[in-house]
DNA sequence: TATGTGACATCAA
DNA sequence: CTTGATGCCACAT
């Protein structure tokens, strides 16, 4: 047990959540701090991003920043890939940003009951 | 140990 | 709408 707490849990449960995004939903790096109980770690969510953009089981298109703006597209091969994987979801994407984002905003907060979460 | 960085969030002007 | 500043926490060096 660590006394101070998450440090390779913060990230697995960011996987976890992000995991958990239906398709054709997405959902934000702050709700997703809020939902780990960090909701000022916003951040950090978007570093195990980075950490985890490797990884093909996570789908990382489907978390962007509170007002569905595509701002890590840049880290993905393509530049429009991870426009092209919402779109092929059916999330509307404009210029960067995603339409009607509080109707595919997915909260794992409201959304998701305790039942997913491992702690 | 200290400093810099970041796929963010929020507020002020 | 924009820009700038601040907070936040884990990681890299």
């Amino acid at each position: 047990m660590k006394p101070q707490g998450n440090t390779v849990n913060f990230f697995q449960q960011v996987y976890v959540v992000v995991r958990l995004i239906p398709q054709g939903r997405v959902s934000s790096y702050g709700a997703i701090g809020r939902y780990l109980g960090a909701p000022q770690s916003a951040r950090m969510v978007g570093w195990a991003m980075n950490a985890a953009h490797q990884d093909a089981t996570i789908p990382a298109h489907r978390v962007v920043n509170r007002v569905g703006l595509l701002t890590g597209k840049h880290h993905f091969q393509g530049s429009q890939l991870m426009q092209q994987l919402l779109e092929n979801e059916g999330v509307e994407v404009v210029q960067d940003r995603i339409q009607n984002f509080n109707h595919v905003f997915w909260d794992p907060v409201k959304e998701l009951p305790l039942w997913e979460n491992p702690f």
